[in-house]
DNA sequence: CGTTCATCAACAACGATTGCTAACAAGCAA
DNA sequence: TTGCTTGTTAGCAATCGTTGTTGATGAACG
């Protein structure tokens, strides 16, 4: 099975074992990403926050993303959309990124020969390896079938 | 070999075949990227270009930075570190970004398997392929040992 | 030469993200 | 419960990279 998001009580937990406090906003955060099953941006993830809590600040969806993404628990993604994604789903996979609606699907594949050459990394030591596959998707392929 | 950015010369010719107008800004412009070695960011280019046209505006630099993108004689990356690189080299190969100074380097290795299985593709079509390995050169390694 | 249109510099505006700060609330103990 | 301590919040300003706007300049082509 995939290894998403921690269930809300555990980042409850984790939250808590780190000093951090755990209030409505976060809650509503860590529920949101639970029940995700896009990469949403911060933007979006405040527009579902405020559905139930109005008065949440960006500021505040910010600040509690990037704990998550400090404490391993979700990936940020920069992938040239304009802002940044991210990501509950913490298995190494790749990304498929529509250039007509900026749309990212997961691709569940690994690449076992895709490291860098001993020959030339030259003392470059590699964390983690992005497979980003640029492209269209069916949808946006068929509303623009000639020029974009 | 390397298929590099077009002489200063040969886009000279270019902007003029395409009706725009060739200024001493932009042949600044042009050798500069003729001569870098990097993946230089709009900002960089401007430093180079006002150490010789003092009056040259960083909105000149973008703009014949994009029309040279468009025209496919310059490749924009998107990389995370901040700002968008612009890559004058041409021929298809992936990068190594360091996390500790934001250096990219090029790679120039073919990975023939990296496709998308047919059974998960669902439609989409895909224009191109970025590989980014992600970690630490040498120098920010040894700068930094243990934590960051 | 003169017309015309692209380009220029400067500044404002933009979207995404972060810094700042006073008011506030979570967690904990008594 | 009550109170204390400390991290958190909302709101706004600021920042960064980038693009829009504009009046003036200047190149290209006849």
């Amino acid at each position: 099975m995939v290894d998403d998001v921690k269930s809300p009580a555990e980042l409850t937990d984790l939250f808590r074992a780190q000093g951090l406090k755990v209030t409505p906003q976060r809650q509503a955060i860590f529920r949101i990403l639970h029940e995700s099953e896009v990469h949403p941006s911060a933007e979006a993830v405040h527009a579902e926050v405020t559905r139930e809590l109005p008065m949440v600040s960006l500021r505040t969806v910010y600040q509690t993303l990037n704990d998550l993404a400090a404490m391993g628990e979700l990936v940020q993604l920069d992938l040239g959309t304009g802002a940044a994604r991210f990501d509950p789903t913490l298995t190494p996979h790749h990304h498929l990124v529509c250039d007509g609606c900026g749309r990212v699907t997961d691709l569940e594949v690994d690449f076992p020969d895709v490291s860098v050459p001993a020959t030339l990394h030259r003392g470059f030591t590699v964390s983690s390896t992005q497979i980003v596959f640029r492209g269209r998707c069916d949808a946006c392929a068929a509303a623009v079938p000639v020029h974009p």
